[in-house]
DNA sequence: CACCAGGCAAGTA
DNA sequence: TACTTGCATGGT
């Protein structure tokens, strides 16, 4: 157990409380937001998620059999439309192939095989895996984006450059694996870095973590 | 107007 | 291996 990595967790949870990401959603909406949020603001994914959910295609069967064209049409306000279509095609394609289009048997994969399956699919990356794995399938698997790594290495808990799994390691080996932390955690994380850590820092004076 | 957002893959050297 | 670039919409 990290004692630093504890205090930060509880500083964040005292000043911002519970973020409960993707409450209530299922497994594939998660899946797909994951893939969505790319780099891109998260009121645009909601658009787009919205758009598939009002076309009834939020389904791992019906977007499979969904024609191309109005993929990237209902996606297109999460941007990168086109490159995203092929992305959530490509997952499907995993999906029907490796688990015949069930979330259920997917989930009852080993976790690390898993991830390793994941990775293997275009267009799924370390950190879209693993969100995944934690808020889609609630793997205790710890998820590392572009906040994590700043505002850990601004508090000089890894190094600026520091690898995606370093990082990850980081939490992992000093917390418990417990799914619902790593979830907060994350969730906290971002919301910091939302608003006081971001690359030109408007904020950082009032940084709830007191610098 | 510039910059950023819950990344990733492909190309180059 | 280590950089660079394209991808695209919408908010500040």
């Amino acid at each position: 157990m990290n004692r630093e990595l504890v205090l930060i967790y509880r500083k964040l949870y005292a000043a911002f409380g519970p973020q409960h990401w993707w409450p209530g959603k299922t497994p594939f909406e998660v899946m797909v937001g994951a893939i969505l949020t790319q780099n891109t603001a998260w009121s645009n994914v909601e658009k787009a998620v919205a758009n598939l959910k009002h076309d009834k295609l939020l389904s791992p069967l019906k977007l499979h059999q969904a024609p191309v064209r109005k993929i990237s049409r209902l996606i297109k306000p999460s941007g990168y439309y086109n490159i995203k279509t092929a992305r959530l095609r490509e997952f499907l394609s995993f999906l029907f192939n490796g688990y015949q289009g069930s979330i259920a048997k997917m989930s009852g994969a080993n976790t690390r095989q898993l991830r390793r399956q994941l990775l293997a699919v275009k267009g799924i990356g370390e950190e879209t895996a693993d969100s995944i794995l934690l808020y889609a399938l609630r793997k205790p698997v710890f998820v590392v984006d572009a906040y994590t790594r700043r505002i850990l290495s601004r508090h000089r808990l890894i190094k600026k450059d520091a690898a995606y799994q370093e990082t990850q390691n980081l939490f992992m080996e000093n917390l418990e694996n417990q799914v619902q932390l790593f979830n907060e955690y994350h969730a906290l994380l971002v919301k910091l870095g939302k608003e006081f850590c971001r690359k030109t820092n408007p904020r950082c004076r009032e940084c709830p973590l007191g610098k």
